[in-house]
DNA sequence: TTGAAAAGTTGACGGCTCGTCATGGTCTTG
DNA sequence: CAAGACCATGACGAGCCGTCAACTTTTCAA
């Protein structure tokens, strides 16, 4: 065994020019395919438009990607799996709901905010329609929060209500509430976090006021 | 003038021939795409499959609808200005904030439940993966919906909060309830309601407890 | 009643996308 | 160095898209 193990060990070469091509064509397309999605959003665009894209030929598309949906969730998945783990980390260290929630919000809100590029080629869409798309991993990604939610109960973070249900709506508030911030001029996630924060710890008589005193030009 | 007015004012006839096959060819098509968008759902379906599961000619088609963008709005359309009213009477009438949270939740949820094919052919969909489209109308209602958030603040139904974030906040736990609620065996719209205007209410503390009190278990 | 114009339907058509596959070039391995 | 594994290539048949000239039905004025 211990021989083995010090020898070249043949079968794991990790370079070699053909592994090294693969991969670069694999970024090739992956890149190609986050333009075509940001300029025309993921509606009208065409496998083909990806690889128009592309040095490559039409037939070394499909060697790597099965579909536009595919190379969509691949893109959509390296999104979801760069912020799960910090999602998941947040809250297992949280000892109070406070933190379980603000840990949550602020990380979401502060992840979609720092890669505006992809949030927009992900939301974006040609015509006024708007079109969302959960892929596995983002699915995933729910249920690791209910899992979390559910582990959070024993531990008296929360009162034993339905996870499901929560899970949902603090999914909901994060996206929906990540959509109109990126919608603003300057983005401000802490701003955010705090809205989204409040509104589940204490409900809407614990939201800050908003920013403008509106009251104050209309004597 | 009143000649005009009492005699039979030739321009407005509500039928005549040409008029009624127009409206039916219209519903016809209508039908077949609600059918459609259901089996396959929207991704994978086209307007060929659409055209196929009518009686009528390609071109027929495109004198009704320009694409299958539109079609499938003019069909979520017809739903959210179903709904729209209701919701905004609910929050018109409403005096408390009590009144106005769990009136827009407890008729959303109850129309979604009892509207439920055409919920699950609008979210419905072939692969894993979801897609959630927001028509014009659909945006409209969420304008209605900031509006009347707007409109309830002076009169002190709301602290000056944003408008804006509560409206998508509401909107994202609407949304994302109701999708977890028709997975159930029985939704039940009033559970959900409940749960959404707790929350919206007092916070994650005023939830109501699940269903299995689970502390009774671990004394 | 009639006939001409308006309105609407039809289906074939050119242009495009799709995913496949036989061909051929390049890297690897013994 | 030779044989074979591996993979890029691009042409191809199938099918979808939206259009439009030709045709049919309805309308309406005389």
């Amino acid at each position: 065994m211990e021989a083995a193990l010090a020898k070249p060990a043949l079968p794991r070469a990790p370079s070699g020019k053909r592994e090294q091509t693969k991969l670069q064509n694999r970024q090739i397309i992956l890149d190609a395919a986050r333009g075509v999605f940001a300029e025309l959003g993921y509606g009208a665009a065409t496998v083909r438009d990806i690889i128009r894209a592309t040095p490559l030929a039409s037939g070394t598309f499909y060697n790597y990607f099965k579909s536009k949906e595919e190379i969509y969730q691949a893109i959509r998945d390296e999104v979801a799996l760069a912020i799960r783990p910090r999602l998941r980390e947040e809250r297992m260290k949280a000892r109070t709901v406070e933190e379980f929630i603000s840990g949550t919000f602020r990380t979401f809100f502060e992840f979609v905010a720092s890669d505006r590029i992809d949030f927009r080629s992900i939301r974006h869409n040609a015509d006024i329609t708007r079109v969302r798309v959960d892929t596995p991993e983002v699915i995933a990604g729910f249920d690791e929060l209910r899992e979390d939610i559910e582990t959070a109960i024993p531990r008296g973070l929360f009162p034993p209500i339905d996870a499901d249900f929560l899970m949902a709506a603090i999914a909901g508030v994060a996206f929906e509430v990540a959509e109109r911030m990126m919608r603003r001029e300057a983005p401000d996630p802490a701003a955010a976090a705090v809205f989204a924060t409040a509104l589940f710890l204490g409900g809407i008589r614990a939201l800050p006021g908003a920013p403008e005193p509106s009251t104050e030009t209309r004597i």
